[in-house]
DNA sequence: TGTCCCATGTAACTCGTTACATGATTGT
DNA sequence: ACAATCATGTAACGAGTTACATGGGACA
């Protein structure tokens, strides 16, 4: 149901064929939700036997061909209804944490080197999260430019907003994440001391 | 294979039958990685035949029976090759953040009502992480206690500190996605007042 | 005798990943 | 000519959820 969410948000802003939103997916929403093109394309497929989106077939040199998917009317309000329906929170799966609860049987350096991944990877993604949140605040995402020309001005406050808010979070997720990456390799250098 | 990792730990301290595991999965480990009998029960199976695990039918009255899993040599060598091995981290896939991004859908109660569950559920998680951080500190937790006792005392230190780091990152976790949950109850406030 | 709790299972389905494939177009 | 990019697909598998099912044991 996410990936429907993500593919009938994307499209809400204008008809996209499926290589475009993998592209999109490579980038602004895919940094928040990653999805592969053999998981969209079939959706799409799918969504447009639901009645959620129409396809027209568009020429591409002399042979070629792609396929432009648009958001239906039903499309658009199925859009609105997952939006709009709250959903709690599921239980717990992580599995950094877990990992970290047994880190009795891994060797030092594969301890080490696995804080060491998880500091580098959130430090990597908290740059792309607060250049995006950036990008967007100062109106030079073209992605949610689009979306804007799309949608009326009384609604762009609420648009850059919402997308500046989410992109928020994913940096205050990746700053937590490097806290803690930092914390594991503090307490692994206090357990490699001798016991007083 | 995350389940795999949390089944072999959790059997690491001591023998246990697929209910004994379920009821951890309901508390202490269920607290960072959850799982349903049906996944566990045919898992253990898989491991058995993997030769990770070995099991024996124990009697429960005069009919009834019990299967109770102990892990192998072959077993402990897995779960410390798959403790050591560092992971990268995968591509991230959120679904709060992303419903968020995409706001502008929902109507002002739905999304409130969202931010609202977000904020409780993540409140009453920190409260269990918290406990929970506080009954293993203190040396009260009963599924930690067994495994102190099945394990050298030299290694108590390291199992102690490993198992309150886990929960004190569920709890940074938790404190995150309560100041954000907040910050979204308070951004909806300023979009609803009238622009200047 | 009824109601929990103990204890374990199957089957169908959804979601997502990995591997394998194909062919046209654009630019050097 | 070749490489990179555009564009789209299938198939097998693994992980996880939901629904459906069954039966014994303990205790009031």
């Amino acid at each position: 149901m996410t990936l429907r969410f993500a593919l009938l948000a994307s499209l809400s802003a204008r008809p996209r064929t499926g290589y475009d939103l993998l592209q999109i997916f490579d980038s602004s929403v895919g940094f928040v939700w990653h999805a592969a093109h053999t998981q969209i394309y079939p959706e799409l497929r799918r969504m447009e036997a639901d009645g959620l989106l129409a396809s027209v077939e568009v020429p591409r040199g002399p042979k070629a061909h792609k396929r432009e998917y648009r958001i239906t009317d039903l499309g658009l309000s199925a859009l609105r209804q997952l939006a709009s329906t709250p959903v709690e929170p599921s239980p717990e799966k992580d599995p950094y944490r877990l990992k970290a609860a047994y880190l009795e049987w891994a060797d030092p350096e594969g301890a080490r080197a696995q804080f060491e991944l998880h500091l580098a990877h959130y430090a990597r993604w908290l740059k792309q999260w607060q250049e995006m949140q950036q990008r967007i605040a100062d109106g030079l995402d073209p992605v949610v430019n689009e979306r804007l020309e799309a949608r009326p001005a009384a609604e762009h406050r609420t648009i850059v907003a919402a997308k500046v808010f989410a992109y928020q979070g994913m940096s205050s997720r990746a700053e937590m994440e490097i806290e803690w990456a930092k914390q594991g390799l503090a307490l692994l250098d206090t357990l490699a001391e001798p016991q007083p």
